[in-house]
DNA sequence: AAAGTGTCGAATGTCGACATTTGGGGGCGC
DNA sequence: GCGCCCCCAAATGTCGACATTCGACACTTT
């Protein structure tokens, strides 16, 4: 059998999935003995895999009790939109220069395209081509601590709310928001950049949280 | 015995103190098997102490090989000052109206017992009051993501360097940089605020930087 | 002598079991 | 009927041992 690394990263990746899924929903208890038995492994790999997601901010542990899904607060959602905003905007800003001409096609194409899986309803699609927009900005930059932490956020927020936006915006919104990140870039100005990026998180995080609070409602009633 | 909390947090503290002591400096490897019979415990809270602090970003693991003590280069170095920098600067600026005209006099007193401290060579103390003068700061802003984060990485980088800071800056200039950031936030215009933080980390994390790469050079030779 | 290869030791990754602690349910008292 | 307390099942934290893998050393080969 081909080695895809040890369980630990294995058990990470069936996480991640049943997080896609919606098999794991923030609040849940995520019951060691019953992954084990799942994945027809012992505890040990489990636990280590549930530390580092605890790390990333996935998972919130309560000793002697048991590790849930993050359930994050409408407060919470926001803090880590708006400091996502900070990363990407400053990273973003920092490679400013270094975005040519034909990245900005690629990436008013992903614009277009954005919306073009927006009306088809391809969701799926959708969200990975938005993740793929934000990854290809962020990446740019030459900060690995930068990049580090903004691509942690960025995983902890896509697994969490992911589900929610697609129906955040409209099709055409969805498109001018990006293009409007891609206009501002090309002025080259960097402060006005990261200010623009920043509202851009912002933005997404109080529509996620609204929703978020309105799902919860239900939920109790 | 006393509990204080689970065995891991007690390994946790334990390799704080190594780093801090300087038992345990960037590159060293931890063996797993050594430190369970030193601490008289199974191997088991230690690897989950290691993978723990691998999300810190404070050792960095090889699978099948072993977890060592991260060893930064010279632009990792900068790019984590960087990092902070941009927290916490941008953490001061949101909380910017919160500061009170008490808090500038405490904070003023700090300056001044910083360069004290530097006279009298008082590393240790001079050291711990750095840190409390920057974690009152980025603190008193209400988003606890970006506080998370910064905290995480303020630890990553007192743990790897607190040793050099003493002789980075001299009494003099350690008092004047600090007085400078609470001049600008006395102004209250946040994006100076957030430009002059950015500035003053990025100049440490230079210094930082240029002494590590000498000591590297000292060790080869 | 340098490079490649094979072997061995040691450290990690994983396992199954035990002890300890929590949270809930039932019973008792008011 | 409501609230408190005790007890117990279940899940976590921890342990010691085994299998597997990597790195170093010595040996062979050119």
């Amino acid at each position: 059998m081909i080695d895809k690394g040890t369980y630990k990263d294995r058990v990470i990746e069936f996480l991640y999935d049943q997080l896609r899924q919606g098999e794991l929903t923030p609040g849940d208890k995520v019951l060691e003995l019953a992954l084990a038995k799942r994945l027809q492994i012992s505890r040990a790999p489990i636990r280590e895999a549930l530390t580092q997601m605890v790390g990333d901010g996935l998972f919130v542990c309560r000793p002697q009790v048991g590790t849930f899904v993050a359930s994050l607060s409408a407060s919470e959602i926001i803090d880590a939109y708006v400091t996502r905003g900070l990363l990407e905007g400053f990273s973003v800003a920092a490679a400013l220069q270094d975005f040519t001409s034909a990245d900005y096609q690629l990436l008013q194409a992903h614009c277009a395209a954005m919306e073009a899986l927006a009306d088809n309803q391809e969701q799926l699609a959708l969200i990975e081509l938005g993740r793929d927009f934000h990854t290809f900005l962020f990446h740019r930059c030459g900060n690995r601590q930068l990049i580090e932490y903004t691509q942690r956020l960025s995983s902890k927020l896509h697994l969490l709310f992911y589900k929610h936006w697609a129906s955040l915006y409209t099709p055409a919104e969805l498109r001018s928001r990006h293009e409007k990140l891609l206009a501002i870039m090309q002025t080259k100005d960097a402060m006005q950049v990261e200010l623009v990026f920043r509202a851009h998180y912002l933005e997404t995080g109080q529509r996620v949280a609204e929703l978020y609070a309105k799902k919860q409602q239900e939920k109790e009633s």
